[in-house]
DNA sequence: GAAAAATATGTCGACGTTGTCATGCGTCTG
DNA sequence: CAGACGCATGACAACGTCGACATATTTTTC
């Protein structure tokens, strides 16, 4: 492999005036410069990061450990934002995930410790509360879409549930519907209880009653093996004589049974019955017709912000640890008639 | 940071010794492995990867490069079938996605080679056809879910798209289905032309004739962009006097729309209209009532024997660079009816 | 025009690890 | 009991890079 020693050989240089080329330093003049630009050029000479991190003990690589990457394609937009904030930034990203097992979880830790990478991203897939299994190695962590349980007092970024619910409800609200349904996602997920506390705060402070709310549970069970409810819940919420104008669903996934539902009942979306899903899932939310008003969940700022937030936290930052959370943004589309 | 001189010198042994023990070499007595490893619990020791690459020029450690990761939640599961092989095997994996740029294609081979890592996963989102533009770089390379276009004679490893719609054909045809509509996935993805060729073929040997089919295109455009026309064109395929009793669709998201044309019209699934999908893209194909039979795409698969493939080829098989083709599962659900 | 300052380049060692070779000691062989 | 062998350990160099410091050359300053 060729090295600084060889580019000097080359250029007729010490291996010093390389390192100061290829580092920018100043003290190098135009000519010598050039040359050795020349034979790192003609030498095809990558500098090694390995002996540059023995060097300086700062590898410039952050590490991503998730739960469940693959299982759910949901929250992929996470990892794009920390990969794009990484592109443009010059850091490199190392890669693992548990699967859910907390013994792997350790193993990762211990992983990124051998690279001595300089920071940790801690992304779950869905919002919940979780504890890092760090296994007594500390590394400085961010923790994207989850908060931990304990107070080890470890920044987080998370979205903002209850606000991207409240829109929503508001937003039906404001179009007349005062007969509201709604299909609860599994409440394992921290998610499921802001987005049903904002619904439910946000219709009783306009006035609505308990009656006028028809809350039920959709999904229940561990990640990845829940039970799924939706299509009888909904079957049986639309055939009530009072049916609700409306029903809002804990994700956009779930409402693909609602539609099939309200459609198999001769019912027509949005005419007669308006639905709203969350999330932004755009396989789902596009392919419906109508297609889904929705909360979109800032996945992608989540991954570029947690990026940021890590980075000034390896720099040192004193900035206590805090919670920041992101704005969900209402998708305004057409499953949705004004009364 | 606790290095191997720390370790040797609280074991009170040399520091050749301590690699020894870390190392598993022979020739350790008993009593001096015991008291290497308690030092190592104590000082919480962790060999340091990027030292161990300097010396011996392995970093055991392969890179992902992806186009589009992201925008498409469709085949993450490469990516998990390529990390549990990494963690089994105890290689790392460094992670970069182009977004669909080339510049920025040829910055992450060279940050590739900067870490020295043995060898690239070139992975696409979609089955196609494609040119990695490696800049020079020449690292081991295996190419999963794509192959080359110039025969550059880089190992590949591909989804059978062909026997899966094969497959999917004949499940139709053996159930009696004797007019099959077809909507045709963007004709951009490789798979798109095999899926239908297959199509085709097998419909053609069956002995259908070319007008007991309904070939109609559902999606076209850039990936990311693509213009979608499956619900115009399911709506009025089964509008036809002489409908098909059973279509057979590009993907499995295509057919949520399928599923909503036909309900639309008061068609019921499956005694009316019999439905397939293509990928087993469980979020859609679970979703759907009734649940979707389809052709599972092998993608946990290809990362798995990927990986493996490329780990071969690292260590230096001669095994000339071929395109191994992994079978698509029929996933058999309720959405089809026998006639 | 001599001293001081700025610029340009080089020498050397250290980072943490492992490969090579050397050494010391006990045991076996004939 | 001498030589050969097997086992256990250590000394030292090298991997590629860069920081500290030294030296050489040019420019500025009074």
């Amino acid at each position: 492999m060729v090295s600084i020693v060889s580019v000097a050989k080359v250029a007729g240089v010490s291996n010093k005036t390389v390192s100061r080329v290829i580092n920018g330093e100043p003290y190098v003049t135009e000519e010598t410069r050039e040359r050795v630009e020349k034979a790192i050029r003609d030498l095809g000479y990558v500098p090694n990061m390995a002996a540059r991190l023995i060097r300086s003990s700062r590898s410039n690589t952050f590490g991503i450990i998730t739960d469940y990457v693959s299982t759910t394609p949901y929250s992929v937009d996470i990892v794009r934002g920390v990969q794009d904030w990484a592109n443009a930034n010059g850091k490199t990203i190392l890669m693992a995930n548990t699967g859910g097992a907390s013994e792997r979880e350790a193993e990762i830790w211990k992983m990124f410790q051998s690279h001595r990478i300089d920071g940790v991203l801690y992304v779950t897939m869905f919002h919940r509360i979780v504890d890092p299994e760090t296994g007594d190695v500390s590394i400085p962590t961010v923790m994207i879409n989850c908060t931990p349980q304990t107070n080890e007092l470890l920044p987080s970024i998370v979205p903002d549930d209850y606000q991207g619910a409240q829109d929503l409800t508001r937003y039906l609200l404001d179009r007349g519907h005062r007969k509201i349904g709604y299909i609860r996602l599994n409440p394992i997920l921290l998610g499921a209880q802001l987005r049903l506390d904002a619904f439910r705060k946000t219709a009783g402070d306009f006035g609505l009653a308990e009656s006028d709310l028809s809350i039920r549970l959709g999904m229940e069970g561990p990640v990845g093996a829940e039970k799924n409810y939706v299509y009888a819940v909904a079957t049986e919420m639309l055939q009530q004589k009072d049916r609700p104008t409306a029903i809002m669903s804990g994700n956009d996934e779930m409402t693909i049974q609602i539609y099939i539902a309200a459609m198999a009942l001769g019912l027509r979306i949005p005419e007669d019955v308006s639905i709203v899903g969350f999330d932004d899932f755009r396989t789902v939310s596009l392919a419906l017709k109508p297609q889904l008003t929705t909360a979109a969940l800032p996945y992608y700022d989540l991954g570029r912000e947690g990026a940021e937030l890590l980075n000034s936290v390896v720099a040192g930052s004193k900035a206590p640890p805090s919670s920041r959370v992101v704005p969900c943004k209402l998708v305004e589309r057409t499953s949705v008639c004004s009364l």
